[in-house]
DNA sequence: GCCATAATACTCGGATAAGTTGTGTCCGAGTAGGCTAGG
DNA sequence: CCTAGCCTACTCGGACACAACTTATCCGAGTATTATGGC
């Protein structure tokens, strides 16, 4: 069970487009030089984003992406779940409908143990939703010296047309 | 981000030893033919979940498999980490060290992101570790009819020698 | 009837293989802005 | 100077390749119970 690489690189993607100055964008190629990772595997990653309603890309030269709404009401949640999938973690076959001595009986509800691993999933969400980009980026101020912030948001200006 | 099929079936093989009575085994064989899964496969799971001290089996015929512990000292977190492993669902790779822009600054410190995906999982773990076998058998007393629950014990003492 | 031996039924562990998924690369089509050439 | 057309840089989407993991399957070794056979 574990989270694919890019929700790790569409995260910092994020947090960093949530950093950019009004109207800004940043290229695929931006983002993807800026983390040291594949560009082509990380547009993937973005144009799920993209389909998500998270960012909107735009064409062209200068073009990029940029967050579709105000970095305080994407949650990490919602990344996730546009790169992951909305699918659960646990997924219930019903193998109890295969024991062999249930005669006439069909089971109705839902699977005791799905229910409880269901549960725990909620909590994960819930967690993940009480999140948003905003914490981040605010956090992100007091962890990095300000003339790093700087020469980064130089950086990537420089390469965005 | 999907679990494997070996934790569904553990979790149920596991609620079944856990309403055997006092003393009784099963097999590999009886545990996969009663839930419909290859036999082989399970044994596995089972044996990993041997390694991790939650069940112990004996060899020879008349063997199998019984709990380690009792019912009520095994939770869900117990069985799902010794199939999944302790592995964390989301792994830090440390990108935000590749930004070409750190100068002499060497981020000390967990990334915030990270720390943020790890507090979900807690929450997911705490969820799961909250909830016993015993919890479920007694669940199940509910959802399942008593001359069910009746054939069903007999059918597995009959393939455990 | 008793004991030694063989047969049986299970666990354990390793080897192997097919199918699926994650990861990464490549290329063509479409689009928008900048550049150049001709008027 | 202005405009039309070309060029460039980007996104988008599909196709493809490779590696890792999941999901099995098979077989041999070890072990404990049961069955058998010889005394």
């Amino acid at each position: 069970m574990e989270l694919r690489n890019q929700v790790e690189w569409v995260l910092h993607c994020c947090t960093v487009l949530a950093a950019l100055p009004e109207g800004g964008r940043l290229s695929t190629r931006a983002l993807a030089e800026f983390h040291g990772v594949p560009k082509e595997y990380l547009s993937k990653a973005l144009q799920a984003l993209a389909r998500a309603g998270i960012v909107e890309g735009t064409l062209g030269p200068s073009g990029g992406y940029r967050l579709a709404r105000p970095a305080d009401e994407v949650s990490f949640l919602d990344v996730v779940e546009a790169v992951e999938g909305p699918g659960r973690a646990f997924v219930c076959n019903e193998i109890r409908r295969n024991n062999p001595c249930l005669g006439q009986f069909r089971p109705g509800g839902k699977c005791r143990i799905a229910r409880v691993m269901w549960q725990a999933e909620d909590a994960w969400r819930r967690e993940l939703a009480s999140v948003r980009l905003s914490d981040v980026t605010r956090a992100l101020e007091d962890d990095v010296p300000q003339d790093v912030m700087e020469r980064s948001a130089q950086w990537l200006v420089d390469r965005a047309g």
